[in-house]
This record gives C-alpha cells, structure tokens and sequence, in this order.
DNA sequence: ATAAATACTTGCAATATGCAAGTTAATTAT
DNA sequence: ATAATTAACTTGCATATTGCAAGTATTTAT
C-alpha cells in the first residue's frame, strides 16, 4: 500500500496551482487567500470575523487586515452586529458576490475538464471517496479539529 | 452532481492543515515550504534549482533564497554540476534527510489514522480514486502542465 | 460594581513573494 | 572562431503576508 503522501501531496500541489489561477475576474484581481475568504463569506450566512478566521486557520489579526483591504476595494462589508456589538459580521457586495460566483464558475469548469478525463463509473467513485476522506479527517484526531 | 468544488476545497483545507503540523522534528523547525522543498529533494536524484522551482512553481528567486537559508540551517547541499557549470545541483545533508524522513513519518502516520476511520474497501477505493484524479489532473489541459 | 472573558484592531518585526537587472556559463548563429 | 542568444541562477528592490503582543470596546460572571 506504498506511498500514500505522495499520492496526496501531488494531488494537493495541483490543486494547489487549480486554485491559483482562477483569482481574475474582469478587472478585478484579488490573490489566493482573498478568494478563500471570499467564498467562506459567501457559503455562511453573515458570519462573524471569528468564525471565518477560523474556518481559514488564520490568525484574527492577519484576517482582520484581509478583510480591510477586500472593503477598500469594494467586495466586502462589515457591520457591527446589533445583539452583540463587539461582533462584527461580514458580507458580501453586490460586486463580491459576482466575483465570487465568477470564482465559483471558473472553479466548476476547470473541475469539470479535469472529470472529463474519466470515465462515468470513475467519476461517481472520486465523487464519493472525496467524501469519505473529509468525513475521516473530520473524525480524525490529528487533524482540524475546528472545521466545518 | 452538486458542488464538486465545495468538496474539494474542504479536503484540499484540511491537508494542508494537517500538512503544517509537520514541520517540526528535533529541535529543528521549519517552515511547510521548506518541508516541500527538502520533500522535492528527497524524492529526485540530484535536481537542478530549475526543476525544483518548478515543481513547486515557485519563481526561481524566491527559491534560490529558501534554498540559502535551507544550507545556513545545514540541511541542503548545492554544488555546480561538472556537467554544466551553471547548473546548480542540490541534495540533502544527512541531517536533511533524518529531517525528510521524520516528516514522512509522521506524515504516513497521520494519513494511517485518517484510514483507520475508514472500511478496508472504502481505504482501497479512496487510494484509487486519488490515483485516478492525478492522472486526470495530468492529462487535463486547465491544470499543472509542468509537473511531476 | 469589579473582574474576567470575548471580539476585534493596531504596532511591530520577521518572512515570503515576484519582477527586473545583473553575472557567469553554454549554445547557436554567422 | 567570434559574436549573439539563451539558460541557470543571484541580488536588489518594493510589496505583501504572517503572527505575537499589547491595546480598546463590549459583554458576561461574581
């Protein structure tokens, strides 16, 4: 059952450079990280500061200053919650939300070429063992313990 | 067949996650790209800076700089290859690779107990259903060209 | 009413990044 | 054979990213 790490790491790496590309969208070009917080922001429903600096691992001060310069070019807001106004919860623009459906496209799209390469039995296989390996290392102790 | 990107930003999350807890052996520590770099290292037989650099697709300068600080740490060789003198041929020390190889371990490991939560048959089809998507990944025309 | 915890923000200081311009060595014209 | 081009790096910026420590404001506990 050879070399597992190296299996995933090469499947990371590229997916690693999938991600890289897909940070353009019309003029608006934003870098890897910005486009994770996009889509974190995007998937939850007004979510605090807290809550996606830790989806993304990141420390709160390094997130707070992300989600500064994503306000100052236009994509983000942030408002101070009105039940507790130490939390801030944050959003989208109309702006950001079409950046990062284009994001989302792009993403699908590229997927889409590279399940093209397999097969339909092939397809529905990868589908579910993607699934499987988020629910072990969901289960898992050694790894993410605070995610999703 | 929904969303295919959501499932893999989730599992590509979570390893690099995993990833980051690994780079402290001893009483060396160093940073993920370092771990990838003496990874690279390990697995080719005496690489150029070039082919390194580009496997991690890295620009060449920023390379050339983490490999300085990998041989001040004492864990890297560059030599100028007979062959071609402009050619910079790297290695690792033999504390690099006591280094490499904890990493692997430890990595093997985490990835073992990420299994363990998994059937043998879910295991076997999961391996697979990696295999598959490099391979998928490497024909396909959006993704990583240059690698491996 | 005071203390402690929570949710951030700002000030460093260290590190990482890529582009452009340089150096040296090898190839390819001419 | 010599000159021009290409290739493999290195170094100098200028910028971006990171995390820790220390601060502020608000809420919760006692």
């Amino acid at each position: 059952m050879e070399n597992k790490r190296e299996l995933f790491q090469s499947m990371v790496k590229r997916f690693g450079l999938l991600n890289k590309n897909c940070c353009t969208v019309d003029d608006v070009e934003i870098s890897l990280v910005q486009s994770h917080i996009l889509y974190e922001i995007d998937r939850r429903e007004w979510p605090s500061m807290q809550q996606v600096a830790d989806a993304l691992a990141t420390d709160l001060s390094t997130f707070s200053r992300q989600v500064q310069s994503l306000m100052k070019i236009g994509l983000v807001t942030k408002d101070p919650s009105s039940a507790d106004k130490r939390i801030s919860v944050l959003g989208l623009t109309e702006e950001g939300q079409k950046v990062a459906l284009a994001i989302q496209k792009d993403m699908e799209a590229h997927l889409e070429e590279i399940f093209s390469h397999m097969t339909e039995f092939e397809q529905d296989m990868v589908l579910q063992s993607i699934k499987l390996l988020n629910e072990a290392m969901a289960r898992s102790s050694v790894c993410c313990k605070p995610m999703y």
